[in-house]
RNA sequence: GGGCGAUUAGCUCAGUUGGUUAGAGCGCCGUCUUGACAUGGCGGAGGUCACUGGUUCAAAUCCAGUAUCGCCCACCA
């Protein structure tokens, strides 16, 4: 084996290795374990939490496929409707040309092409992070198989009276001129301006409680006021009660409209008065509609001023009519105030754009009934979330939830199944032949269809049945929708709880009956090692696969740069990363990536990566690769025992040791996996295999080794290093496939009966523990490293052997050193050992407690007196407060009576061992000549 | 305005039902080119567990409140 770990060469072996032998594919046996892979938009790239999710499902993946589950990762991707259509909107936009002028039927082909060539670009960066989906089975939300589940739920659900179109107030995006669902608006604190308006009186004698010969109105969107219908006071609001009934002029309109009252109105915002515009406010909409106003519409698709409002401001985008408008009403007199306020913008998730509230014809869900089965599906526990307290957000939502506006004025996506004849009536039908069977319309009767798609998130929310070839009976069996529905886990992030988790568990329990999936996993987000959500504005995304390849600086920093939205940050985001990457991003390796995104996925909160981090288990895979290396040196070099029984009886405390600890690491990554603490598996296999099986079977295993008198020990030792290894990668496989199954292969000729790869071996099983093995070599542990922080902390030459004398003990002590001699040797570095049974140790020598052990190490002349007595000092320091501590504890008799008696009676064989500790420390400082140090407590 | 979460070593985080002297990685200090590994070995320093009060024999852990930060939801013009 080379000498040292090289992720870039060897990781690209395996995996068509894998894949050639359809190792992703289900093998038909055990029980079934499936994982939807959350298709990732065909707009993008890979980007840190589509690495860090991947990276969990492809562990679970492996893990459960090892412990022999029939086990299906579902590929796809998604077609991403309005992301898509603005990435190739821009793609024109550059080449001079534009949607509209390109026509809807070429623009789709054009969207198509742009989907084949990137729709790749994602499994190709999946497959560099090792991912074992099952490609064969990729779906795209737009490939005939779930296109044909989006037109039957469509139909079905009109038909139940689930799905029904009508004139609403929508959120309107006028840029993208398309409707878009609450979910997809984003609320955000922006300044703007309060302004007081007066509306006067239509009867030109009134005043209003001010002596003003109107009402003070405020708004922060003087521009609708061209839209209003009236001006609404609260019922109870004392100032206003003679007005209500009367009427106002609405100003620059002329129009007259009356005073309302409507309780919705806060007495204390503002003037009291608020001015309704139905067509331009959703709450002014509810109030128009409890006192029957039509709303007005007064903007055209694209936010400008319509014919309905008075010519001056006709055409007039809505900000340049909002600054004409304040203009007008100052000089009429009648811009009362204007004050600066902190107000909530609406803006399209997508575009940025200010939303508005619009008025028109669109297709909705309607979800009361949905919902509650949702929630209940949640509440009685047939759903699981991971952590569990997602199920108040969840709750919260569905139980507050509005019907879902699913058309989009938008060409790439699935077309509305929905046809008109020439009086607006509507058909809905799987196709134009069934709509006119099913509604008796024959060939004179002309049929348009209607031209708007669904939104993205109706055909995902379908996606766990579709994907099984629902509703085609055969195509389902040829799926084996039988077993695959529910599936096992969903791994997904908080963010689309709603858009899509939740819509998933209604549509599927809508349709078939059974929830989508047991059990809900969700990630927190990945941000960079400051806490910053990774952005492209911010300049501070990290691709994954630069992490596994490396990149140097100048390359980083033109992919930071490059396609800004605000070329003016390129600069400051170019200063960032300079400082950050100094010398670019060494490579990672895929490995050392995704161990990295194990041990950060504590709980489900967000994690910061940390490059630090990442390096960190870089560093990890080269220790591994290096015991590896030992291994392999050592079982080259002669004969290893059977693995029969024999063997196994000839195993020495050693051997007997490190099984029991990899069984108990073993019985901790699987609880860890059953509990998704994907943080505290990678900590118990990085524990095991650095702390335990490195540091210390490695080391006791070479004096056995070369004990040339002892054939059948070395034999016995090399078998132990061959189980071991083979069961640690094992163990690591589902984190680090790349580097375990390179070592794996290498240690495979040793190996009885094992199958062609590691990705298909059996996950180990956690054996039993062997406590007497584990307290013998914790004694032996013990000791060493009492010994060793002697002499370190004395400054004695670490490489130099010493002798030592041991006094105290017991018979076992005895015994044991007796038997570990060798490693006590070796290990603390002891020249010789003389065994004293009582009195005084030899002169100016310093000392080191194990236990009830006391080893005195001589070193007349070497020894700084000085310093081991201050060594000591601090030592009994420590015992005093110890004993102090215990004693004091069972002095109160509360404590004694109340306290489990196990811990009153620990508590005194604590304080036992401080005293004893103590003595002998008073004693060896006695031998140094100092007096009485301190009494005893 | 509601809801959720966080606050533990210089940094990033563990700490399961209350019970040794609160742990890990990174970083830091000292030391060692010993035959797997300097991407390493050995040893070490470093914490009033945000704050206040309460429950308890016993609190990082349970309860109440406070502060700071973050996220989600929400119709104050």
């Amino acid at each position: 084996m080379e000498k040292a770990y090289n992720p870039v060469v060897m990781e690209r072996r395996w995996y068509d290795f894998w894949e050639r032998r359809g190792y992703f594919n289900p093998r038909g046996q055990g029980a079934p374990y499936t994982i939807l892979l959350p298709p990732p938009n065909v707009t993008g790239t890979l980007h840190m939490g589509h690495a860090f999710q991947h990276t969990l499902m492809d562990a679970l993946i492996r893990y459960h496929r090892m412990r022999g589950a029939d086990v299906l990762w579902q590929a796809g991707s998604d077609h991403a409707g309005i992301a898509t259509e603005m990435v190739v909107s821009r793609q024109l936009q550059a080449e001079n040309q534009s949607r509209d002028r390109l026509g809807r039927e070429a623009f789709i082909a054009r969207v198509w092409e742009w989907k084949r060539q990137s729709g790749d670009t994602i499994e190709r960066q999946m497959r560099r992070l090792g991912a074992s989906a099952d490609w064969t089975r990729s779906v795209f939300t737009m490939d005939e198989m779930p296109s044909r589940a989006v037109l039957e739920c469509f139909v079905r659900l009109y038909d139940e009276g689930l799905i029904y179109r009508g004139q609403r107030l929508v959120n309107w995006d006028p840029v993208l001129q398309t409707a878009i669902s609450d979910l997809e608006v984003v609320n955000q604190e922006e300044d703007g301006t309060l302004w007081t308006i007066l509306y006067p009186f239509a009867d030109p004698g009134l005043r209003g409680p001010d002596g003003r010969p109107g009402l003070e109105v405020a708004t922060t969107r003087p521009e609708t006021l061209l839209g209003d219908v009236c001006v609404a006071v609260h019922p109870d609001d004392e100032r206003y009660l003679a007005f209500i009934g009367k009427t106002l002029i609405l100003p620059l309109a002329g129009r007259e409209i009356p005073i309302i009252a409507d309780d919705y109105v806060d007495r204390e915002f503002g003037t009291g008065c608020v001015k309704i515009t139905p067509a331009h406010d959703f709450n002014d909409y509810e109030i128009g509609k409890r006192h029957g106003f039509a709303p007005l519409n007064v903007f055209t698709p694209q936010a400008a001023v319509n014919d309905e409002a008075p010519e001056r401001y006709r055409g007039l985008d809505r900000y340049e009519a909002r600054r004409r408008i304040v203009e007008d009403l100052k000089a009429q007199g009648l811009l009362l105030a204007s004050q600066p306020h902190k107000l909530q913008i609406p803006r399209g998730d997508r575009s940025g754009e200010v939303i508005e509230p619009y008025l028109t014809d669109q297709w909705f869900v309607s979800m009361q009934r949905l919902a509650r089965r949702g929630l209940d599906l949640v509440e009685r526990g047939e759903v699981r979330f991971v952590p569990e307290n997602w199920i108040n957000t969840y709750r919260h939502w569905l139980e507050h939830i509005e019907d879902w506006c699913i058309s989009r004025q938008l060409w790439w996506g699935h077309r509305i199944p929905a046809w008109y004849d020439r009086q607006g009536k509507v058909y809905v039908g799987r196709h134009e032949a069934e709509v006119r069977l099913k509604y008796d319309l024959d060939e004179t009767i002309a049929l348009t269809r209607d031209e708007d798609v669904l939104e993205t998130w109706f055909s995902s929310a379908l996606w766990p049945f579709s994907t099984l070839g629902w509703p085609d009976e055969t195509a389902m069996a040829a799926r084996g929708y039988e077993h695959r529905l529910p599936s096992s886990v969903l791994v997904t992030g908080f963010d689309i709880l709603f858009f899509w988790v939740a819509r998933m568990i209604m549509m599927t329990d809508h349709f078939t009956g059974r929830v989508p999936f047991h059990e809900v996993y969700i990630t927190g987000l990945v941000r960079d090692k400051d806490g910053q959500k990774m952005s492209k504005s911010k300049g501070n995304i990290l691709d994954p696969i630069d992490l596994i390849d490396g990149i140097d600086l100048a390359a980083l920093i033109a992919k930071r740069t490059t396609g800004l939205m605000q070329p003016e940050m390129a600069e400051r985001i170019a200063e960032a990363t300079r400082r950050e990457f100094t010398d670019g991003i060494p490579a990672f390796g895929a490995d050392a990536l995704r161990f990295t995104f194990a041990a950060l996925a504590t709980g489900g909160r967000d994690i910061k990566f940390d490059l630090q981090r990442c390096e960190g288990y870089r560093h990890f895979c080269n220790k591994l690769w290096n015991a590896a290396r030992f291994v392999m040196q050592k079982i080259e070099s002669g004969p290893a025992a059977g693995n029969s029984g024999r063997g196994v009886l000839e195993a020495g405390v050693a051997e007997r040791w490190i099984a029991s600890r990899l069984g108990a690491t073993i019985a901790a990554v699987d609880e860890a996996y059953a509990a998704y603490r994907f943080d505290l598996a990678a900590q118990a296999i990085y524990d095991f295999t650095w702390n335990e099986f490195c540091d210390w079977y490695l080391e006791l295993a070479k004096p056995q080794l070369a004990a040339e008198a002892e054939p059948d020990r070395a034999a016995a030792t090399r078998r132990c290093l061959i189980t071991t290894l083979d069961a640690l990668l094992r163990l690591i496989h589902p984190f680090m496939p790349f580097i375990s199954e390179e070592i794996w292969q290498r240690l495979k000729p040793h190996l009885e009966a094992a199958p062609d790869s590691l990705m298909v071996a059996p996950w180990p099983a956690a054996g039993g523990r062997d406590p007497e093995a584990e307290a013998e070599i914790a004694w032996l542990q013990a000791v060493i490293l009492a010994v060793r922080g002697a002499r370190t902390e004395l400054n004695l030459a670490p490489g130099k052997p010493l002798p030592v004398v041991v006094l105290g003990g017991s018979d076992i002590d005895r015994r044991r050193w007796h038997q570990h001699e060798t490693w006590l040797c070796r290990l603390a570095r002891i020249a010789e050992a003389t065994w004293q049974a009582g009195g005084e140790p030899p002169p100016d020598s310093a000392l080191a407690l194990a236990g009830d052990l006391r080893i005195a190490i001589p070193l007349a002349g070497l020894i700084d007196r000085e310093a081991e007595i201050a060594r000591l000092g601090g030592l009994l320091e420590k015992a005093e407060a110890d004993a102090a501590r215990s004693a004091a504890k069972l002095a109160n008799a509360r404590f004694v009576t109340h306290a489990p008696p196990a811990v009153v009676e620990q508590e005194s064989q604590r304080l036992a061992q401080h005293r004893a500790t103590g003595d002998r420390l008073r004693a060896q400082l006695k031998t140094l000549g100092v007096l009485s140090p301190s009494d005893p407590p």
